[in-house]
DNA sequence: TCGGTCATGTAATGGGTTACATGATTGA
DNA sequence: TCAATCATGTAACCCATTACATGACCGA
């Protein structure tokens, strides 16, 4: 149930198309969640259906035409109903890597330390990202209200950092377990 | 594919039945993975099909009878197939709390200020409960290797930190914008 | 000519949640 | 008497991923 609220908050403030959405997916909205193009495309056909978004196609020279999406005010009552709502307990987080970390056991301490070396390097980079992505974004809407995505980059960023640290944390543990 | 790892790394150590996995899985486990018993149960009949595990029926008087489960030769060699491959980068996360935030412009401060402070009593109760459990566990588990649960329950922790400082930070800046 | 961007989708499969179902024992 | 613990599962549904499909333009 949450993509369609994530959808109708990202058309709460401009139209955009199913494609427009997906790229917002993949930039500012991958730091707390992620929907491939084929899932945005059918939640779409589902909200239109529902009557909370309208659509009017686009014809375009040069470029495939497009559909582009915009809330109705049934959406928007939907919308804000749902931020009203009190939320559930968060979902625990399902995380692979420390998956594998739990069963580190069963290898030699060699090969955690290199897990966790690429596992760190990793993560640097996606931080390295995410700085970037700030400073270009907030340049370009320095006259909106950003506070929403400041705050979400902001706990992506801080959640990059706890990973690394964490990282040399652990490599520190199997260092000292080699001796 | 990960669950069915899962279930295969905790039956590395011991033998155990269906309900057991899913205490785990309400325990130790919690901190980066989470299933329902009804999963458990399906899976563990295909790991069955597969021969990847073995199970024998242990009648109880006073209880229902149970299932053991334990690890096979093949199910070891498929678990370690897996451990060695490089793992895919980590999926995004899905955070719901983090998805209402990036829709905080559409509500009053006050009520994104309330929300916050919610949260953040919620994960400073998780951190809690999860240093009670890490004291009891490591004090039954003495003797054995736990570097495993200790790292995953450390990250866990910090994971718990950031949220809050995060929500300290978050709440900051609209207490600062409600002037 | 190859990969990337723009733009839309269907179909099959896989994974996860919720509802339903049973049934004995134990402690509040 | 009510809820919790122990113990197992089926079925329906929902949500998400992967594979497949199309097709034009643009720059290296």
């Amino acid at each position: 149930m949450a993509l369609r609220y994530a959808l109708l908050g990202l058309l709460s403030r401009e139209e955009l198309s199913g494609y427009d959405l997906a790229q917002r997916f993949s930039q500012q909205v991958s730091h707390f969640w992620e929907a491939h193009h084929t899932q945005i495309y059918r939640e779409l056909q589902k909200l239109e259906e529902e009557g909370l978004v309208n659509f009017h196609r686009v014809e375009q020279q040069d470029r495939p035409d497009k559909k582009m999406y915009e809330l109705t005010d049934r959406g928007m009552e939907q919308l804000l109903g749902w931020l009203a709502e009190t939320p559930k307990p968060p979902k625990k987080m399902k995380h692979e890597v420390l998956l594998r970390v739990s069963m580190f056991h069963l290898i030699p301490p060699e090969r955690a330390i290199a897990f966790l070396q690429e596992s760190k390097a990793y993560h640097l980079r996606v931080l390295e990202g995410m700085e970037m992505w700030g400073q270009a974004y907030f340049a370009e809407h320095k006259d909106e209200d950003t506070i929403g995505e400041t705050l979400t980059l902001d706990f992506g960023m801080r959640f990059m950092k706890t990973w690394v640290e964490w990282c040399d944390f652990a490599i520190g543990m199997f260092e000292s377990r080699k001796k």
